[in-house]
RNA sequence: GAUCUUGUAGCUCAGCCGGUAGAGCAUUUGACUUUUAAUCAAAGGGUCUCGGGUUCGAAUCCCGACAGGAUCACCA
């Protein structure tokens, strides 16, 4: 790959400083004091004193020459400041090699450097640092994307193309200071829930990511093999089955924060891996665990935005109190007019055709009523608002309603038209359990794809016996994209899966 | 997987009624010892994503591939 005109220049400056006898990639120990944010705060100019010898370190992101003198900006951590070096202070004898070719001519932009001095104000304003000496870190061989930004915050040059900012992530996060924020906000938002969790004493725990047996939701796995066992082996869809294998081994409650990985089409909510919490806890139903979920986001909300509402696509949502329940039927009846309770299969076929939703012969009752209130529902639901008592078959590892016949205890959180959480009162009975699996199975030769597989294992646990108990899962992405606004979920992660780079600009 | 859409300099973009490329920033050279989107003067930099086709001639029109984005489908 040919070197362009920058890089060629950057890779000489970096040969003209070794001729220097100037080490561009040195190993000591960097002495600094202060972070750049750090010394903005504490600056007083009354007292400007306090803040003499203090060293920063960080990336060089702009350089103004003014003859003599040399304004910058210095990129570390927590923010940029401006540093001003003069000639003289830097180079007192008559050798003004280290201003006039060190810093002016070969330290170039994205170059990581040390540098020390006091504070002080300039006469625009501005809190910065006066070098007294400043020292080579180490040599950027590519030139960053410059963004530039007036002092009324507008932006100039942007560093835009999503492509290259997702692929490039380590770019993006230096030109784009603001990106930073929504990552910090994912990981408040995940300290947030462990603490929440761990306050009620729920143990957090790990499962196996490799899977003999695909179970616990529906999808399609990923598929690797384990060569001294010979044997295939899959990437975990979900972690729900270990989770209860752990609550029939004696635990009160067992959470799980952890990536899921499923091989289907990516789109701006979908990534093959992303991260979910399922948390199961004993002695508990769903009723209980709708209010414990409601504590769970107000709680969540609040530590990330300090109230317990969020301000989104012109919506006020509001995490605090109880949320709208209605059940699935309800809901369905609310939006279409169509009160499903008892009808066939063929009757909801109908249905689905009268409201022009489209419907092949694999689906059964379950997937039916889904696919209604996914085209006809979940758009309304703005407001956090709990959807509960879904049809039987289409959720296999919930228990049967207390008092609705064909339905099952679950409810799923809707917020802003999406699916927040995901719940059950768990199935216990191993036998009943048997009967949906088997169920399953004739989906799948039906033709349904996604149906769940048969995992004896966990049968075999079941059969030991099982506390009541209910189950929780949130996805980790989907609720980042909610509470830090972000329309997609390459936004909430470092990297997101892309295709392979065509053009060889990786190798060299 | 489907539909629509984008791909031009390191970055952001113009050029697209066909006549072999422009701007700003960045880079290079020079000036400036308090600048801040620094300024001023000058210069260099492009296999116009790739492959075909139409044409005397293609960044521009047509077809295909590759990559991105949006929407849909599926899900979390």
């Amino acid at each position: 790959m040919a070197l362009s005109e920058q890089e060629i220049v950057r890779r000489d400056n970096l040969r003209q400083l070794q001729e220097l006898g100037i080490n561009a990639f040195p190993h000591e120990l960097v002495p600094v004091t202060h972070l750049t944010a750090t010394l903005k705060a504490e600056y007083k100019d009354e007292a400007p004193e306090l803040l003499k010898d203090v060293c920063i370190a960080g990336r060089l992101m702009a350089i103004r020459e003014a003859g003599k003198a040399v304004f910058a900006e210095v990129q570390d951590s927590s923010g940029r400041l401006q540093i001003y070096v003069r000639r003289d202070d830097i180079c007192a004898g008559e050798d003004k090699t280290l201003f006039d070719k060190v810093l002016k001519k070969l330290t170039d932009i994205g170059d990581y450097i040390s540098v020390s001095g006091y504070m002080f104000r300039t006469k625009m304003g501005e809190i910065s640092l006066h070098v007294t000496s400043f020292t080579f870190l180490s040599k950027a061989l590519r030139p960053l994307p410059i963004v530039k930004k007036d002092k009324d915050g507008n932006i100039y040059d942007a560093f835009n193309n999503p492509e290259l900012r997702h692929r490039q992530r380590y770019v993006d996060l230096t030109v784009n200071a603001e990106i930073k924020k929504t990552f910090l906000m994912r990981n408040k938002l995940i300290r947030s829930m462990r603490a929440f969790f761990d306050s009620h004493d729920w143990l957090e725990v790990e499962t196996p990511i490799l899977h003999p047996v695909h179970g616990g939701a529906s999808a399609r796995p990923f598929s690797t093999h384990h060569n001294a066992l010979d044997m295939g082996l899959y990437l975990r869809i979900a972690n729900e089955l270990y989770l209860k294998r752990l609550i029939i081994g004696g635990f009160d409650g067992v959470y799980e924060i952890g990536r899921m990985f499923r091989n289907e089409g990516m789109s701006y909510k979908h990534n093959p891996e992303f991260t979910s919490m399922e948390i199961y806890v004993a002695y508990k139903d769903y009723v209980w665990m709708m209010a414990m979920t409601e504590e769970l986001l107000a709680y969540i909300c609040t530590q990330l935005h300090n109230r317990t509402a969020i301000e989104i696509e012109g919506h006020t949502i509001e995490f605090g109190g109880e949320y709208a329940k209605m059940s699935m039927f309800e809901s369905i009846e609310k939006y279409t007019g169509h009160d499903l309770t008892g009808k066939s299969e063929e009757e909801l076929r109908q249905i689905c055709r009268e409201l022009k939703i489209g419907v092949d012969n694999t689906m059964g009752v379950g997937k039916l009523v889904d696919e209604i209130f996914s085209a006809k529902v979940e758009k309304n639901l703005i407001q956090p608002t709990f959807i509960t008592d879904h049809p039987l078959e289409m959720t296999p590892l919930a228990k049967k309603h207390r008092s609705k016949e064909g339905l099952v205890e679950r409810f799923e959180l809707f917020v802003l038209g999406k699916e927040i959480a995901n719940a059950y009162t768990e199935l216990n009975d191993a036998i009943d359990q048997r009967e949906r699996f088997e169920h399953q199975l004739e989906l799948a030769k039906r033709g349904d794809d996604e149906a769940m597989a048969l995992d004896e294992d966990f049968l075999r646990a079941m059969e030991y016996g099982m506390p009541p108990m209910s189950g929780l899962g949130i996805g980790i992405d989907r609720l980042t994209m909610l509470m830090s606004n972000q329309h997609s979920i390459q936004e909430v992660l470092f990297f997101p899966q892309m295709r392979p780079e065509t053009k060889n600009e990786v190798t060299e």
